[in-house]
DNA sequence: ACTTTAGGTAAATTATATTATATCGATTAT
DNA sequence: ATAATCGATATAATATAATTTACCTAAAGT
């Protein structure tokens, strides 16, 4: 069976994955032995990977990605492959349900694919915008108040200050619990062709 | 080294990985022996690896994704993460003056162009962090108290959940003229080589 | 009944990922 | 100069991923 074409292609992964993990190492400061006890990976694995040389197992792309705190998808470069489209925008202010007030502060259609926005969430109610469309993500900061956010099935209860990073193309919705308003501030990005 | 709990959500991750093959797979109304010749796996790998008892390897991986040419990132849930920022959880950074604390809360210069910060300017005090490196822009919103910045040669005043947007290569400081502690949130963008 | 297909299991084998240890050259610091 | 650190390289040992082959059960079709 002829999977030559495949092979290579599987090596540029690698290579590239190598480059990748090496740039991030090296922003960070970082020996290999350093990284090896953050990991727990074994510092000549480190290099080999680095180098391209090796085909590292899944557990291990984990504990590399894990002691790194970054997402596998940083070491896979899975940012650049991710497909694009730009988000329809309504100028809506007030949600349907008049929960909830969006404010937008910057528009960066102009700029690049960021849009900040402030939100006012009204006490005891909740604002679902549904999901977006692929390639959006949100990070949103409780300025006052409380948040309870939904993302599909999961709860997170935020409190003054925390903050939230989110995949934007999941079914989420945003809840006031308490009785007095919630101000929210989103930032949010949209994928780059 | 205790790296149980670590082990454990490796554990996680390949069953994770597991599942969403395997429905990915059911969803095409593929056999698992259709899926080995698709992807060069046997049939056998694929089975372990759907049922999470498998440790597949980075080439594995990517023949999988690539004979059903799906993102990788689609296989390991990547794009499901959610991360939370808590207000006190964060690595404080202090500037060289002590005027200024700086709270990172999702760190993206690594796999992309965003950082966002929350920054906490003692009363009276300046922070001239200088100018950055070319193409950075900065969104920075008070939320809480008073800020006034200086951009080269003028001075924009801003109070309680007002917004500004400059270019960060421009020479700039952040005053909080104020008597009580100032708090801000910071969006950087960079743009992509 | 019988046959086929799908998926799970088992044993044996091959291939290779991972580690440990040591060495080497280059750089950096003292 | 000398020591120390870093990354590259080599070797050997171990662990385990991956394949092949075979057999098993359950379900669906004929």
């Amino acid at each position: 069976m002829d999977n030559t074409h495949k092979w290579n292609d599987a090596e540029k992964l690698a290579k590239k994955v190598g480059e990748t993990l090496r740039r991030i190492r090296q922003e960070r400061g970082l020996s290999l032995q350093e990284l090896a006890s953050m990991t727990d990976v074994s510092k000549l694995t480190l290099g080999n990977i680095e180098r391209g040389e090796a085909n590292p197992s899944l557990s291990v792309i984990w504990k590399i990605a894990n002691g790194l705190t970054i997402p596998i998808s940083a070491l896979l470069n899975e940012n650049q492959e991710v497909l694009v489209s730009r988000k329809n925008k309504g100028n809506k202010v007030l949600s349907a349900n008049e929960a909830c007030t969006l404010e937008p502060i910057f528009d960066a259609s102009n700029y690049g694919s960021l849009e900040i926005h402030r939100a006012f969430l009204k006490p005891n109610s909740e604002y679902s915008p549904g999901a977006h469309q692929a390639g959006v993500i949100e990070y949103v900061t409780v300025m006052k108040g409380e948040l309870k956010i939904k993302i599909q099935d999961d709860y997170y209860h935020l409190y003054e200050y925390d903050s939230i990073k989110f995949n934007g193309s999941r079914e989420h919705a945003y809840i006031n619990p308490t009785g007095s308003e919630t101000v929210l501030h989103f930032v949010m990005t949209y994928s780059k062709s």
